[in-house]
DNA sequence: TTGAAAGCGATACCAG
DNA sequence: CTGGTATCGCTTTCAA
């Protein structure tokens, strides 16, 4: 039987109230009986029952992460680091994985949303008024997508591929494909509208391809298409797809990037094993920030303005030969 | 204000005991309480309150998850498959990363069982002393680690290393090196043993190197190392140190594998993208049989013997040209 | 089969 | 500054 509040309250002499407050609020008790109950819960290892004091205080110290595949590297390292920054908070962090089925997001974040004080929706699939319909509940911050009225953290993907789209004409591409990602990612959404802009003032083709699933699968099974395209170069939605891409062309013997150059996007460990340009994503920060902004939201009970953040992109290019255009 | 078995009660015109007899126990009430009471409870949409309920029955439908570290690609897909396994068995995954570090994993454990139902410890690196103070409170199962006296799940690494050993021997390799993982690793430890046994028996030499961080850079780290000595071949504790060697040597200009072959262990998604040979693990299967170690354990109060389960692995040869040695 | 009532352990209000 | 006490929402005896 773990100890309790009583069994404190018995060895230090004191009420219940005062151990209840000597240990809350220090400043409210006179200090000999703020060090008698301190010892006396040292002594019993004495830790307050969570679900007790969830039941008054309404809240739980957790908060939740959802994310649609955690198989996709992107995803760990967001997850990561929104624990590291929970901790120091002093917040678990409840995780759930949704399989890139927009359809049991929204069942899973009503049920998370039970038990935990905050929750953070990393690049969430369901449609715009589905989320909506959950907002209210419980404080919620959304990484990778913007959607009102919660507060976001997202990458500047225009900019990114503004970025990419000047490497690529400057390296001499006039005609570039785009394979694009899950059609119910605001992210992909973003980034070919980003690209769609970089293009067009700069007189390149875009060649539009997809949707396909972000994986590695996904950019195998869009190769062929990009090949049998007039592109010179081809951007992919992320490097899983980039990676994909890649294979189906080597094993193809389409020269890369002689024949055609390949950029992805996210930054990936094995992006720069296997050399590929890409552009890099914060993704600690997204996540630490992520967490900040829901630290704030679940702090502040008065409405105040949702704030949201944008994260700065930069080109990571192949230390390789340069294409030959 | 949520909505309390009172509302329903009161909807239902029960009293609150039926109310959760109804629900909880569906058999114990007449068909048409039970009717009365769903009907109310749906048109509500009432959802008990965790908190209470944890309050009286001492648990929490949560379990947790250590690792050491997410940011290691082996992790993710071993959280997926124990997120999976979790939800279908309607419970909620709380996740903790040590960050390596094993000092810290002590104090995260004990703070993590008193929030949950029971614990999954993934590749723990603390001392056996420190984990076994740990026992009793909850349930525990480990993953990738033997201890007594808990349960757990690990791969055979003797038998990979005994293949990843026969399968250098035929290629005609004699000198082998093994750069070591984690030294507070028990598959880093396992790994060795096993391999020590496998060379032996082939006559082969072993030449042991480290211990580096499990990672690309440890990898980086040794490869000067690994080139200096007499090796043709070298096995890594994991695919990171793998990759990381082969970076280096491809910086030094050092071919692989017509210099030196290599050989990695885990066989994340990366290694088959560059075509490394590794020994290949069931990730998803040890986190998903983890889990139902672990609900076995919450279950079953009585002592009954701790279950220990091994998953098999095998080589994932590389489809590249075969070394000149 | 059902209802009344006693807690589970911590918090917070209200007197003293 | 301290102690007594109601309360949070649910589960589970115990009678009826």
């Amino acid at each position: 039987m773990p100890v309790t509040i009583k069994d404190v309250a018995r060895l230090a002499g004191v009420s219940q109230s005062s151990v209840c407050r000597a240990l809350a609020h220090p400043d409210q008790v006179r200090p000999e009986t703020r060090e008698r109950v301190e010892r006396a819960a040292r002594d019993l290892d004495y830790h307050p029952n969570r679900a007790a004091r969830s039941l008054i205080t309404g809240r739980t110290g957790t908060i939740g992460v959802i994310l649609p595949d955690l198989g996709n590297p992107f995803f760990p390292d967001v997850v990561k680091s929104i624990q590291t920054r929970a901790r120091r908070a002093e917040h678990a962090v409840l995780f759930s994985d949704t399989d890139e089925d927009p359809t049991v997001e929204a069942p899973v974040i009503a049920a998370m949303a039970r038990q935990v004080d905050g929750l953070l929706l990393c690049s969430p699939r369901a449609a715009d008024e589905e989320l909506r319909a959950l907002a209210g509940r419980k404080p919620m911050v959304v990484l990778n997508r913007r959607i009102t009225p919660f507060p976001s953290v997202t990458a500047d993907n225009a900019d990114g591929m503004r970025q990419a789209a000047a490497h690529l004409h400057a390296l001499g591409h006039r005609r570039v494909a785009y394979v694009a990602g899950p059609r119910a990612s605001w992210s992909n959404r973003d980034r070919l509208r980003g690209l769609r802009a970089a293009t067009a003032t700069r007189d390149m083709t875009l060649i539009e391809i997809g949707n396909v699933t972000p994986t590695v699968d996904g950019g195998a099974a869009a190769a062929d298409l990009v090949a049998a395209s007039p592109a010179t170069a081809v951007l992919a939605y992320n490097d899983l797809i980039a990676l994909g891409l890649r294979q189906r062309f080597q094993a193809r013997g389409i020269d890369v990037p002689g024949r055609i150059s390949i950029v992805g996007f996210d930054d990936i460990l094995v992006a720069a094993l296997v050399d590929l340009t890409t552009v890099a994503i914060a993704r600690e920060q997204i996540g630490r920030v992520g967490v900040e902004l829901l630290l704030a939201e679940m702090s502040n009970k008065a409405d105040k303005p949702r704030k949201t953040t944008e994260t700065q992109l930069r080109v990571r290019a192949s230390t390789g030969p340069p294409p030959l255009v």
